[in-house]
DNA sequence: GACGGGAATGGGAACGTTCACAGACGCTTG
DNA sequence: CAAGCGTCTGTGAACGTTCCCATTCCCGTC
């Protein structure tokens, strides 16, 4: 078994041969079919079937100039992947919607700057076709670069620069100020008055956006939505216990918590445990993403989902516009609520 | 900004011309640098530097024959891949490890028959150099077709037949048996007597090893290791919570469990909580994996660490190996046992 | 019956690299 | 000084595909 020799693979020239037709007419076959009369693309089928013949890539992205694949690309640190299930879930979505094309997917990763040169100079020499680009933070410079060298990109999640504002970045988002405003409604119409929020990072459109929903939410139900309300996390567990018991001691008397993480939001369950709080007895906990963590422990959380699957197809189905030729486009999927026993 | 226009990018005769030397010159360059003055070397540098140039892969690829990326395939239904914490530590290693060498991975699945066929016939088309196999479970088809065909293949723990033997596959693996022995020697030196255990599906090589380490630490110590000790489950959160549940009913007087995951084990943990028992004074519990799991809760447990960064690192080294002519080989690596409050 | 036009086909050229080979050069050795 | 050898260099060929153009064929229309 030592040596074992890899047989030369047929060549479309293989094919043709045995379909009794020239190279240019498998080709047309193998790229949609136009123009081949079907009774040669009869014999080019059969021709294929019986030489198993497989389209090397290469020498079509050669001529091309494309690649075929497709760069998911994840601009925070590495950990971030592990530590937030959302990054799963996406990766997840988006390697089927593109297996669906038969694109395989390249996974980068551009969390420290060497990482992040070499990443725009693979990607800007054509060596993908484009790239699906996750990161939570605002400001990145990865993307900057990558719409000037003309690339298609599309982002997850809404793209903000430094004040807030939407980058000009094709992107598919939930609409997080509606799903927000949404749980809170939720947590109101369960007779909470004193709805104190852990927040994301002021950075990241996640933390700006819901956190606005939760000030909307209130305003119209007239309760209070003043700053000692609102504490921030970082998006994982540990933020989120100590952003709520940072607010426990600044609001002894909150009756309602709405967590802009599910991960966070366990963590702040912790907090609220550890303080003696019962959920939702004493208080009511509301999550956002409806991520694995909301059901990894009891009380399992009442959360808004964001539509993974919707959103990873769409990041797909768009970035493939974006590569025929399409302009930039934003997509603000709907969310949902779910309810479970936290609230 | 519409018709950006992507301008074509330098070639290895740009950079010749450029440096004043033939292309076989630059290339030499590129490959190694062999048979390259020192003038050269440095003009050809400066060239290269000035005109920006990068290699292009797929010319390269076409007549190498080799596409210098690597497929990371999963051959569980990709729900896994999210279930389970442990693939993705790996995925982070084999990526970091890969970038070191400029390597791209391709991240592959093959859950369904229609995706196991599409990864076939890519994979042996040539347009990966050879695979990182990923699958908790025995008799992996995918894995025997891609041997046949001459493709390098690394798997990621110890891959079994059926019959539980070790298939001649390059692999690494970190030791299970003596992961689950230490951590079970640990529990009898807490002085428990009564130690049951549940058991990955049998299919697994965790499944058998873990339990194969269970029963020669309690052997060495003379406890009792029947059958009606162990339970099954399959590596969920939820399997772990009804395998301990009916341990519970069936030898109500345990006083440790051994579980082979963190993920089962935080389920156990439930099961033992609606019990009333209280842990770890009334059951001690030992997980296995040190996965976020073990962390992600309270107690926080007791566990085997699998050193993943060094399984992922190794992985990338065996293939590389394969991949340059080397003979496949096995390698197994030490656990550490790492305790916390659950025992 | 000549003409126009669309569908179908074949074959040369090109994509950007590595490989194999031939040759030039400089040094050591007989 | 010739021979031999290792180092360095340039060039033509090849990799397998798509693109482009020229050509043929068939059908409908004037």
């Amino acid at each position: 078994m030592s040596g074992s020799e890899r047989r030369r693979p047929p060549t479309i020239h293989d094919v043709a041969r045995e379909a009794g037709v020239s190279r240019g007419t498998v080709s047309r076959f193998l790229n949609g079919g136009h123009n081949v009369s079907p009774a040669a693309a009869d014999a080019v089928r059969a021709a294929i079937r019986k030489t198993g013949y497989v389209v090397n890539r290469h020498a079509r992205s050669l001529i091309t100039g494309r690649s075929g694949s497709v760069a998911f690309l994840l601009t925070e640190p590495q950990e971030k992947l592990f530590e937030d299930p959302n990054f799963n879930v996406l990766l997840r979505g988006c390697t089927r919607a593109l297996a669906a094309h038969d694109i395989p997917l390249l996974l980068m990763t551009a969390g420290t700057p060497a990482e992040r040169r070499r990443v725009v100079r693979y990607v800007t020499a054509g060596h993908v076709d484009g790239v699906l680009l996750v990161s939570s933070h605002t400001g990145d410079p990865v993307a900057e670069q990558l719409l000037k060298a003309g690339v298609p990109v599309v982002a997850g999640g809404r793209p903000v620069d430094r004040g807030g504002r939407t980058v000009r970045i094709a992107h598919v988002t939930a609409d997080d100020r509606d799903g927000a405003r949404g749980i809170v409604r939720h947590l109101v119409s369960l007779g909470r008055r004193r709805i104190a929020t852990v927040a994301g990072p002021p950075d990241t459109p996640g933390g700006v956006d819901r956190l606005a929903g939760w000030r909307e939410a209130l305003a119209e139900a007239g309760l209070p939505a003043g700053d000692e309300l609102v504490a921030h996390g970082d998006y994982s567990r540990a933020g989120g216990r100590r952003a709520a018991a940072e607010l426990l001691e600044r609001v002894p008397g909150m009756d309602a918590l709405f967590v802009a993480s599910d991960l966070m939001a366990r963590g702040a369950l912790t907090a609220l445990e550890r303080a003696g709080r019962r959920v939702p007895d004493d208080v009511a906990v509301g999550g956002f993403d409806d991520s694995p963590a909301a059901v990894a422990g009891l009380p399992e959380l009442t959360t808004v989902r964001q539509p993974w699957d919707r959103i990873s197809s769409e990041m797909v189905r768009v970035l493939l516009g974006l590569i025929g030729g399409e302009e930039p486009s934003a997509v603000i999927l709907p969310t949902e609520l779910v309810r479970r026993q936290s609230a």
